[in-house]
DNA sequence: GTTGCTACTCACCGGGGAGTGACAAAACGG
DNA sequence: CCGTTTTGTCACTCCCCGGTGAGTAGCAAC
């Protein structure tokens, strides 16, 4: 009643019998294309319009692939959490350049200024920071286990042999500073600001950097 | 085809002649129960399903009303962000309770922990925050505005005569201070952790203060 | 060939969202 | 009393979502 394909494919078939921008059958290239646009849509809109449809149409293929490949968004978002374990690992150096690091402090100065900078221009990874805070589902909760556990391993790792001053929480501590860090680029990234500091210019960044050295100067001397 | 209310309404209509439940007309009333409906969705439920339906529902009238007297959702949302100029004011003791604040650090010891605690236990400021770093639109800029603004205006009126330690960007600092502790009561609500520290018992919580303490004392002296 | 597997597409379903126009009924003004 | 305005309700359209079942196109072995 509504829409006869018998009459109005063919039609439509003549009328376009090129385009056939045919997709090769390639199933590790298609599963490699839906993870990837999962990712690029997830960094460039948000987790705000992340679905099943969003996902197919900017892969360029058919929804019913993402739930043979991947079980459905579920299993596309847990492919995209695997990457995240390494995340710290591969944004940062292993080796701190050379660098003298003799103290807590001088460590954490300098962990503080790269998560910073890591966090900046990882569009895909602050995305996740935002969807962790906002919602509170299984998906996002494996997501963000992923990233802590990544991210607590990093810093034991990193620690080596230092230890931070006496009396001082340094679990707390440094709980508070990267979720000092995550928050500051968080409001930048969605109003180019934070509670009345403007975040635009790389000036603006450099005060923020200056700052947070300073406050981790503070506490860990 | 699919319903045909002449027949259909007769008999719904006899089956359930009583239960009239009338809303009396009372159009300040309405417009205050929607505006609370919609209030405390958003601090329930978050703003992923915040929408017209949904608050129309808990309202218990017709989302023709909130169109009628709010324009709208974004009058509404406009609505919800006219009482965030006074939040901080109204959910913080003006006077610091006769404590004698001596120093910049004193006063921003304090603040910091006063924010903690409001944010803690205000749920719709909270999500409100986790829509601010989630979205960028016409309408949470707005919501944004009001209340950096209102915080601003606040702690520039509690500042009094005191003055920050020469060579400190307090701006600056302040920010990555407050941007800590919303981000820290953020991670709680959503995870009960943040980057793995524990956020659920009050023991936990009286950690994160401490830390935080240790931090702005660090700063500030 | 044709049989069978795999990669892929299509058409459709139910559901829920935003938004709108027409209507019912109470309240008000004369 | 009657007409108008205000208040509230209903029914409907359009759109997009997640999900599924049925079908198509390439490809390889027999």
């Amino acid at each position: 009643m509504l829409n006869d394909p018998m009459v109005l494919t063919p039609i439509a078939a003549a009328a376009v019998p090129v385009e056939p921008e045919k997709r090769i059958r390639d199933r590790g290239a298609t599963e490699k294309a839906i993870l990837n646009a999962a990712k690029s849509l997830l960094a460039e809109e948000g987790f705000q319009n992340f679905g099943i449809n969003a996902v197919a149409r900017r892969a360029g293929c058919d929804k019913q692939l993402i739930y043979r490949y991947y079980g459905g968004l579920n299993g596309l978002v847990e492919a995209i959490g695997a990457d995240l374990g390494t995340w710290v690992k591969d944004r940062i150096p292993e080796d701190t350049g050379g660098m003298f690091l003799l103290t807590y402090g001088d460590l954490m100065e300098r962990l503080s200024l790269l998560f910073l900078e890591a966090l900046r221009d990882d569009p895909l990874v602050l995305r996740i920071v935002a969807w962790e805070v906002s919602e509170n589902t299984e998906q996002v909760r494996r997501l963000s286990e992923a990233r802590s556990k990544a991210l607590a391993n990093w810093l034991e790792r990193m620690r080596g042999s230092l230890t931070p001053p006496k009396g001082v929480d340094a679990v707390a501590v440094n709980a508070i500073l990267f979720a000092a860090i995550q928050h500051i680029v968080l409001s930048a990234s969605a109003a180019e600001q934070c509670a009345g500091l403007a975040l635009k210019t790389s000036k603006d960044w450099e005060k923020a950097a200056t700052a947070l050295k300073r406050i981790v100067r503070g506490v860990y001397g």
